[in-house]
DNA sequence: AAAAATATTGCCAAGTTTTGCAAAGTAACA
DNA sequence: TGTTACTTTGCAAAACTTGGCAATATTTTT
């Protein structure tokens, strides 16, 4: 392998992704560990990446705007995450949606997984999912610049001609008297449909959304799902789910 | 084994795979080191392939990477933007493919331009746009991360379904021998379609896109396209264009 | 929550291998 | 014999690896 190959081949993977580290170059390359580095020292001199501790990340600031609410009960999205990225093996198709809690499971797998396939129809977490993904394909359509997703009956159309093994839906709101409930009909349309093409859809919900009742409620769910939650559901809310095909899991 | 024989097998090489090393030649060739050696030095004098420590790397068969190529030529660039947003009206729909010269054009639309229409591939020109459009619509399909656009037989399915007023398309490159080049297949049958599905399509190619010979050539124009260049064109191309239904414009 | 144990990483200094370069040597051929 | 093309040789420079150690993260334990 000669040096200029590595050189390619380590900004290739920089623009492709956030950031690479140093352990995974080594293997790719087939070096060992300071060859890499010395290799990131001098492309970080040139300007084509920043050399951080453990590799190296790209230099473009594609910061996205976060939003507040990836802010409220952090810690809870987190454990989701963390809990569904656990679930979900390497190389499963995952269809994802747009929303704070998703993002949270993004991140997480990015992080712990390995070749998935993801079908998503919001920008951002199609963009942190590159490492982690073998292909992301970005459901097209109207673009809603508060969400950084695509919406509408294009979004649907295209949604409609995959099957993925799970599903990632966040929930607007969850209470006994709504059960499910969004804020917009364009988003339960598209939750409603995500659920029904995958085989194994997880639906997330941190505790900031108990007793929570968005305008427009989900369809009755028609196929086994599983709830993921943070903290104990408050108890009206789990015995109104009994008569559903839901399984409650906490993470 | 001729001299000549060696340079077309190290050529051929070098054409294959991003870059050769000596070693691995001079076992397929069967000659020593230093012979190997001084026919890359001849090849590289003759600008057909790179010398580099250790080896050969191809002179050039990938597109450079995004960040690099927005900089190259940036001031024809934006005249180019700039004439084009004087030239479509606010209200109007357009459809613009991913690229850095589309990138400055959106930059100038965003500007200068109210309530437009747009459908685009590209993720950040969509995210530029916002302020300059009453709706964006995302083509989807196979998130292509290096140059954050999608791309693949859903996109071109996708755009299928729409008609714009006007397109604004990138070229890969403009010669003589092929005229309208681009780098991928996916990338040149995308922007047949946009040609297609806009009344006015103009192509924007700034001066380091002249003599530029991609490896996927454009179909043949089946309509009137607008060249918007920044600069004289070469003679040679500008003679071919004399058979083509091709208005040049020097913004 | 703090502290201790463990793992990872950066950096430096040998030591080894590879490469570039130049000069001398060899073989083929007219 | 002289020319051309290639190889061989020798050496210095560059590149790569290895191992050690300190700094920094991460995990486990208390």
């Amino acid at each position: 392998m000669l040096p200029s190959e590595r050189h390619a081949i380590i900004l290739e993977e920089v623009s492709r992704q956030p950031a690479v580290s140093i352990r995974s170059l080594t293997e790719r390359l087939g070096v060992s560990r300071e060859t890499v580095r010395k290799d990131i020292e001098q492309l970080a001199q040139e300007n084509k990446l920043n050399q951080v501790r453990g590799g190296a990340t790209s230099v473009r600031t594609h910061e996205p705007p976060m939003a507040d609410r990836t802010q409220t009960n952090r810690e809870g999205k987190e454990r989701i995450g963390a809990y569904v990225a656990s679930t979900i093996p390497d190389g499963a198709s995952v269809i994802i949606d747009n929303g704070s809690t998703t993002l949270a499971a993004a991140h997480a797998l990015a992080a712990a997984r390995r070749d998935l396939v993801i079908y998503t129809n919001d920008l951002t977490i199609a963009s942190i999912l590159e490492p982690a993904a073998a292909t992301v394909t970005l459901l097209g359509g109207r673009l809603d610049f508060s969400e950084n997703a695509t919406m509408g009956l294009d979004t649907l159309d295209h949604l409609s001609r995959y099957n993925a093994e799970y599903a990632l839906i966040g929930v607007g709101g969850i209470s006994a008297r709504a059960l499910f409930t969004y804020f917009s009909l364009e988003g339960a349309n598209l939750r409603n449909m995500m659920i029904e093409r995958s085989q194994r859809p997880f639906l997330l919900a941190d505790s900031s959304k108990f007793n929570v009742v968005g305008q427009v409620a989900m369809k009755p769910l028609s196929m086994d799902v599983t709830l993921v939650v943070d903290s104990e559901l408050p108890k009206g809310i789990s015995e109104t789910l009994r008569n559903q095909p839901v399984k409650v899991v906490r993470a």
